[in-house]
DNA sequence: GACGCCGGAATCGTATACGATTCGTCGAGG
DNA sequence: CCTCGACGAATCGTATACGATTCCGGCGTC
């Protein structure tokens, strides 16, 4: 691992470093981290790991055990179905407040991200690729619901969802071709603006719910 | 301040204090924090109170700047809306998802706390015990929902809405009598059992927003 | 052979120490 | 009297040190 030594204070690059390496899989759920050899790893003191890893312990990325250690968080099948459920109501928000503000130019960068997720769903699967561009896709909607806490609170659901690791390792080729269909549906509403508020947020809810009913059986 | 010294590592003692203060007001907003202080009023190194502050960062109680120091945040109005939007958003799912939940025990209690605000609304207002009442209510129709990833946002909601002591200071007594009524009429619909899912979450949400509405223009 | 106890290694939690940065104030020069 | 610079106090950020707790493996006993 390595620190981005950009003017940052250490604690700042570590909580950086380890919180990327969270979500994106090189901790997995329930690894250790254990403080002398992160700060060793780094080059660091163990003092500002501590702190770092204090602030991924607020975000529920880590979970201490007195006196024990620090571990990454796992979720069993039902936290994980809450979490997604929590996703789906904040995304259906975030969609209707999109709808009024959202640009041409927002449109056609979705319709190309959702473009780049089919061709990722007729090859074969590159499990990285296809969260991050379905992740893009989402963010840029989200951008135009223009709340700030709004944005934070679904970038922070999504990283507690990506570090669990469940879409990345059981998520069906063919859910993720329905999703890509349920995007441009999405794309077609926000483009002609005369659906009900109450209606898309309704729609879009359930296209993530869809995640949860084409994952559920396959946890445990 | 003081610590509550049972059994607690000592960065956890001084995240709970630390945090009902600010939650409570006794700091408020754009109140320094300052570790030595913090540390000697506490009786321990500063090194704990830094992990404490950590935590309190990661959940936007307070906010950093580099080797100057940390303070209480501050929200102005469009943050604050910001955020009561989100809070009608999670509440009003809340209350949909209890409606299934709900017992009579449960109702009983929530009655009994609103039957409490009507008499607060009445008299002279004892702002920490309606903001308290308040909550309280709210909470208990939480707790039925049974989604413990939406409580606990909900309650980091609240304490970031409490801590920035616009309720504190500008919620008008007028809008604590028709909130009442409001509550009265969510728990009928609640007990009549009759209302359709979108219907109570449509209502339930118009009543957090009317909260902004009460208060839009006294902010600034 | 199974069980329990003991001791050392690993790891955590906190205190202390100290260099680095910021901010305010005071004095000199204009 | 105002402006600018320099110095000192306050505060932060990090390293190091060390006692406390937990974990684990080996040894003795039954």
């Amino acid at each position: 691992m390595q620190l981005s030594s950009e003017g940052l204070s250490k604690h700042e690059a570590v909580y950086r470093a380890l919180r990327e390496a969270i979500v994106n899989g090189r901790y997995g759920p329930g690894d250790r981290l254990v403080l002398s050899v992160i700060a060793r790893d780094l080059d660091v003191s163990p003092v500002p790991v501590r702190e770092a890893m204090r602030r991924l312990e607020a975000e529920s990325l880590v979970t201490f055990e007195r006196n024990v250690g620090a571990r990454v968080n796992t979720l069993d099948g039902e936290a994980w179905e809450q979490l997604v459920e929590m996703l789906a109501l904040l995304d259906g928000y975030a969609v209707v407040r999109a709808q009024r503000r959202i640009t041409p130019a927002a449109l056609d960068e979705a319709q190309e991200l959702n473009d780049a997720l089919r061709d990722q769903a007729a090859g074969p699967t590159d499990h990285e690729r296809v969260m991050s561009l379905h992740r893009r896709f989402h963010r840029v909607i989200y951008a135009c619901g223009d709340n700030e806490y709004l944005i934070e609170s679904l970038d922070s659901l999504w990283d507690r969802i990506d570090a669990s690791r469940v879409l990345a390792s059981e998520y069906p080729a063919k859910r993720l071709a329905s999703a890509v269909d349920e995007h441009d549906d999405l794309l077609r509403q926000l483009r002609a603006r005369d659906v009900s508020p109450a209606e898309l947020e309704r729609c879009t809810r359930q296209h993530s719910l869809n995640a949860i009913l084409a994952i559920r059986g396959r946890l445990r």
